[in-house]
DNA sequence: TCCATGATAGGAACACGTTCCAGTTCGTCC
DNA sequence: GGACGAACTGGAACGTGTTCCTATCATGGA
C-alpha cells in the first residue's frame, strides 16, 4: 500500500518528487523541533515546504504517517552516524547502557522534537506498521550489536531480551514525554532495567 | 488541580452531580465499547449523559481526562473484583501471569474499549499525571500481590521487576490496539518476559 | 418568601486534520 | 510541437475537540 499511496524514498519518483518529499521531512523536523506535536499543523508544513496542502496528504496520508517517516530518517541518520564507531563497554549491559542512553541524550536534547515523534509513534495504527517496523528494526539492530559486538546469529533468548528492554525504553520515553518522569528518572530507569534482564 | 478544575469522585458534590459524574463515565464507556476511540465524541457523550456539552468539560477537562477517568474507574472494579480471590500458581511467575493474562484476557474482550482506553493513556500529557497515577498503582499492586502473596514489603528488585513487567505490559498492549500483534503474540510475549525475568 | 450566586442548558464560533474540486503545470509518447 | 494523463496548486468545505456566551435553573442565606 505504501507503493500505492504514499512516495518513500526508494521509489524512484522524479529528482523534483523526491526533493519535495525532502523538503515536506525537513519542515516537519523543523516545526516539531521548534514547538512539538501540536506545531506541526499540516498547514504550516506544506506553507514551508513550499508544497500545496494536497500534495502533502498525497505524499504522506496522515499527519501520524508523516511523523513517524520523519522519525525513521532522523532515528537512520544517528544510527547511521554511529555504525561504525565501537561501543565502549566491557560487559554486555554497559554496552547496551551506553547505545540507550548515547541515544536517549539524542532525544533529550530535543525535547520537543522527541515528543512529536513519540506521540506520532504512540497514536499509530495498523497502516503505519510499514514505516513502524523499520524503527523497531534498528532499535534491535542496535541492541543487538551492543551485546554481541561483531558477532551474527542472536539466539531466541537475546531477540526476547532485546525486545524488553525496547519495551523498556519505549515506557521510560513515554512518562518522560508526558511530563512522569523527568530525564534522569528515565535514564535510571533504564538501567535498572537492562542491569535486571542482563544480570550484572 | 483536579481538585479545582474538575470534580472527582471523591469531592463531595451534589447527589446530582454525583449522578451527572457517573452518567458521563456510564456514556464513555458505553460508546467507546461500541466504536472505540473515535466513537468517544464529546458531543455524543453529552447527548448520551443527558447533559450539555459545557457541562461536560466542566467535568472533565478534555477528551483524554475523560478516557483516562473511565479508564481509571473500570480498572479500579475489575481489581476490586479480583482483590479478595486467591490467584493461582505455584511460583511466582506463574502467578504473574496469570493475572496478567486474565487482565488482558478482560481487555482483549472489549477491543473497541480497550483501544479507546489505551490510545487516551498513551496520549495522556502531564496533566493527567494524578489520573494516570491511580492506574499504574493498581497495576503495581496487582503484580506485587502475585508475587508475594500475602506478604508486607516488596524489596527494590520487586519494586523494579513490577515496573518492567508493566512496560513490557504496556507495550504489548499498545502493539495489539495498534494491529501490530495479534492477540496471541501479546500473551506470549508477555509470559516469555515474565519467564526472562523473573528466571524460571 | 425572595434574592444572590453559582451550576447547567443550548448552541454559536473557532482551530486544525482531512477531503475534495477546478484549474494549471509537468512529463511522456506520438 | 501537440495531445494526453498524472501531479501539483490554491482554496473551499466538512467533522470534531474546544471555547465562549447568554438565558435558565437550583440552592442557600436574608
Amino acid at each position: 500500500m505504501s507503493a500505492t499511496n504514499s512516495l518513500n524514498a526508494e521509489d524512484l519518483g522524479s529528482a523534483a518528487q523526491r526533493d519535495r518529499r525532502k523538503r515536506i521531512l525537513d519542515a516537519t523536523i523543523d516545526l516539531a523541533s521548534k514547538g512539538g506535536f501540536d506545531a506541526v499543523q499540516m498547514r504550516a508544513v506544506a506553507d514551508q515546504a513550499d508544497v500545496a496542502l494536497g500534495t502533502l496528504y498525497r505524499y504522506f496520508p496522515s499527519k501520524i504517517h508523516l511523523l513517524v517517516s520523519a522519525l525513521g530518517r532522523e532515528f537512520e541518520r544517528t544510527e547511521a552516524a554511529r555504525r561504525d564507531v565501537e561501543i565502549p563497554g566491557d560487559t554486555a549491559s554497559e554496552r547496551v547502557i551506553n547505545v540507550l542512553k548515547g541515544t536517549t541524550r539524542g532525544l533529550q536534547s530535543s525535547p520537543h522534537l522527541t515528543e512529536a515523534l513519540t506521540r506520532a509513534f504512540m497514536f499509530a495504527d495498523a497502516s503505519v506498521q510499514a514505516e513502524i517496523h523499520q524503527v523497531g528494526m534498528l532499535l534491535s539492530t542496535m541492541l543487538t550489536r551492543a551485546m554481541h559486538p561483531g558477532q551474527s546469529e542472536p539466539t531466541d533468548d537475546d531477540v526476547a531480551i532485546t525486545r524488553i528492554i525496547g519495551d523498556v525504553w519505549l515506557a521510560a520515553l513515554v512518562g518522560w514525554v508526558t511530563g512522569r518522569m523527568t530525564a534522569a528518572e528515565t535514564g535510571a530507569q533504564i538501567e535498572r532495567a537492562v542491569h535486571l534482564i542482563l544480570r550484572d
